[in-house]
DNA sequence: ACGAAAAAGGAAACCGGTGTCAAAACGTAT
DNA sequence: ATACGTTTTGACACCGGTTTCCTTTTTCGT
């Protein structure tokens, strides 16, 4: 049991193989320019004393670590973890382990610390989530300090290389021709906050369809949330108010969406009779609520998978694509609107 | 700006300082025997190059490296989160980074898989989530592999030096002083899955307080879930069709009360003034739900940051806390009963 | 001013791997 | 058997830090 003592290295392989420590490291590395015989002795010799090679002094001496970073400040926990399972699924049975590291976009700060984190850590690459995937500064900054990074977006942020993007602008599109199919004419937007480029590209997709459909979006249709639940309330509440003929809410993200069920349930507003609610993102809160809501899905862990791909092993067919579908998910909380105005 | 080419090293410092790389490294270290005068004249050149020491390098002459781990395989995406929140709050400004590694407590290989994972990274400790905290077989593993290690649990499963705990028993008895003083006194519980000490606590808890009020605890008012929504409902039906009389539940986490709440609804039971439900966790779900879910919170990033303390700094006041209270987080999911049967 | 003790700093080895390059071993043609 | 090209292996330096141990300098008492 007591197994313990020192991890045996290298050196200690080399002397009881009796070998050097560069054939040893020849077989760690497989090198085919080796008998099959002396591989198969230094393989014994590793597998009786369990060795396995110092991570840090190959770090050191291939002059790289095997540290992916996970840059995040997305408010949605769910989809932070599925990344991080998506990461791990790319990364499983190599050397590599997935660092994370939260930040906080409000802090004047921010980029400082990123730049003291990656100067500290000299990761590898790292993965950057929206929405501050769409800091280009930030960009610039592991493009400056050497380290390899890719993003996830919404629109096309960054070369093909370093871009693992879904299309949000299509998908809203899709939703609002779904909504019109069942008769919907009269759509609320409540978008998310400014200087968000997922925001800005779901409003555009939003409104790009209602003209498609020739459907009027009189300007008191469209109100502004933060992606917060609160934010979704108050949103719901003055665009059912003051927009009294609204038959449908398309929230552009589920928290908001879940605070317009809130606000509709305060109002006494049957979900979906009276009114049809979409969200966007598939977040948990979504399948949870009552009814269950109908939103778009990202396969956010595929896509984390694509994007770890890209930093550790960019010429495999699993890391080309950079543009993932996202889905439409249809629960409860749709319906044909209950009457013509 | 492009201030790139290889970063600069510790000979690089000490050539320019005119002094030896010892001396460099002294300065780096905050050795006391040190003329003022040189460590200041160090301190300039370290400035002006921007030189950060090479993590790697560092790791491999000190023998240990500076790689926290988190392994987990907790359903709650939020609570996961919020942990590695206080994780990172513990190691800010310090050389430590945490490395995430979700693993799956139903695989065969789990146990291999981990100890894999240990022998590659070489980590300096790992932070352990419940509910795999309540594994003895991983915390042996640990320590036969000389890996640090702290387990956040419900129950005291090992030393303090290597646990942070919370009190659920006591929560949820307090939970069931708060139900009674209303005037309840037909409880069900939903309990969490066999095997878990969370469940196994939260379960006692609860019987212990009503046995201590003196009231009825017959066998079809206790039903089991998994912890997961779908088997709150189906939990919920149950107890709502063989103990009619219940008027209110408790339920072991918030998936499984939100699932009751659904339950609820499809049944036509309004919440709270039919039925009152208390879910654990305080986790999103429970603020978002309509209504408010009344629940009990742990300060999971407290926690947390206590726990990475006792790996890296084990001496400092911060880390010495094993106990964090829990905390009932009242909302509008709890009313008096209706009507006595 | 002198010697001793204390303080400050440096040379070289080391941590555990990998890269370079030359030497050894091998196979084959002459 | 010799020469020659190829394959296989090893010696040694190196990655960028820390540690050990020893020398030089400074401080201080007398």
């Amino acid at each position: 049991m007591a197994k313990s003592g020192p991890a045996p290295t290298i050196n200690d392989v080399a002397r009881i193989a009796g070998v050097s420590k560069k054939t040893v490291s020849r077989v760690i590395n497989r090198s085919p320019l080796l008998k099959q015989a002396t591989r198969e002795k230094v393989e014994k010799v590793i597998a009786e004393l369990g060795y396995t090679p110092n991570p840090q002094a190959r770090a050191l001496a291939l002059r790289r670590n095997f540290l992916l970073g996970l840059l995040h400040d997305n408010p949605n926990a769910q989809t932070v973890l599925n990344f991080q399972e998506g990461v791990l699924d790319a990364i499983r049975d190599t050397e590599f382990a997935l660092v994370v590291r939260p930040v906080d976009r409000h802090s004047p700060a921010m980029l400082d610390d990123i730049r003291n984190f990656l100067e500290l850590q000299r990761l590898y690459g790292v993965l950057i989530l929206p929405p501050i995937s769409e800091n280009d500064e930030l960009a610039a900054l592991c493009r400056e300090m050497g380290c390899g990074y890719v993003r996830m977006g919404s629109a096309a942020l960054d070369e093909a290389e370093h871009l693992v993007q879904s299309n949000d602008r299509e998908m809203v599109e899709a939703v609002v021709d779904y909504l019109v199919e069942l008769g919907h004419e009269r759509i609320g937007l409540i978008e998310g906050p400014a200087g968000f480029r997922s925001a800005f590209e779901r409003r555009e997709g939003f409104l790009a369809a209602m003209k498609r459909h020739g459907l009027d979006m009189p300007s008191e249709a469209l109100v502004q949330g933060n992606y917060r639940f609160n934010s979704g309330v108050e949103a719901a509440h003055q665009l059912l108010s003051e927009t009294p003929h609204v038959t449908a809410i398309f929230a552009s993200n589920d928290e908001m969406a879940a605070g317009a069920y809130h606000a509709a349930r305060e109002r006494g507003v049957d979900v979906p009779t009276d009114l049809s609610l979409v969200g966007f993102d598939d977040s948990p809160i979504a399948a949870h609520i009552w009814p269950p809501m109908t939103t778009v899905g990202w396969p956010i862990r595929e896509m984390a998978k694509a994007a770890a791909l890209k930093l550790v092993a960019p010429d495999t067919a699993e890391a080309q694509p950079s543009n993932f579908p996202a889905r439409l998910v249809t629960r409860n909380s749709v319906a044909p609107p209950a009457k013509k105005i």
